[in-house]
DNA sequence: TAGATAATTAACTAATACTTTAATTGCTTA
DNA sequence: TAAGCAATTAAAGTATTAGTTAATTATCTA
């Protein structure tokens, strides 16, 4: 089950200040490293676990790799665990009601 | 920050769970270790990481310790981060729709 | 083609996490 | 108070993870 992948992935701050960063902006491996006081091969690493979660995509352009947010895929684990734990509760339902209403007025 | 606890707590499978099991009901911590071939000590390690990480909270009542699931932390923690790396994307809002329905259906 | 830059893989070390058995604590009841 | 069950804590071993430096692969350009 992919799922696995994707909280093993999640358990580290620095893989999520890589997804936290590549929400704005694709960015190549250098870019990402640079944003962190850790080698290249220690970035490659967490960007590999990232991709092999389905987190993230990468794709090479001449000598560059970029890498990019796969959104839904985490939306979609965090969402469905959060809706298997409790079916209809609390803060996601007021967020939700939120993005609602924000639809209503789009 | 609670959120480095939350996540690793969630990289566990057997942690997990233990989360969907409390989902339903609230159980002793011997309930919960006889739904998995481990060893007690081992599920109460597992108790503790998720109440330190405020997924969970006990109360003894006589020899029983009861555990039970804290719903809000989890899933504010877990839409918390969802939000903040994919502000208004995809199947959240899907689902959001879907719960505003239901809503407006009862 | 040779040299330089980007990125990954390999090899190794250090620190963490998981599980087990054994010992301990808390509560109940005969 | 002694015996017994529930649960946790302690101690110890194993395995996994994260990081480093060194070597390799791929691409670009002089």
């Amino acid at each position: 089950m992919a799922v696995d992948q994707v909280f093993e992935a999640l358990a580290s701050r620095p893989r999520r200040e890589i997804l936290a960063y590549l929400s704005a902006q694709e960015l190549t491996a250098g870019d990402i490293a640079s944003r962190f006081e850790m080698t290249a091969p220690a970035i490659s690493r967490h960007l590999s676990l990232l991709e092999a979660a389905g987190l993230v995509s990468s794709e090479r352009r001449g000598q560059y790799v970029f890498y990019r947010l796969n959104q839904d895929s985490l939306v979609n684990t965090l969402t469905g665990f959060a809706f298997e734990i409790c079916p209809a509760a609390g803060p996601l339902k007021r967020e939700s009601r939120k993005l609602a209403t924000r639809k209503g007025k789009a």
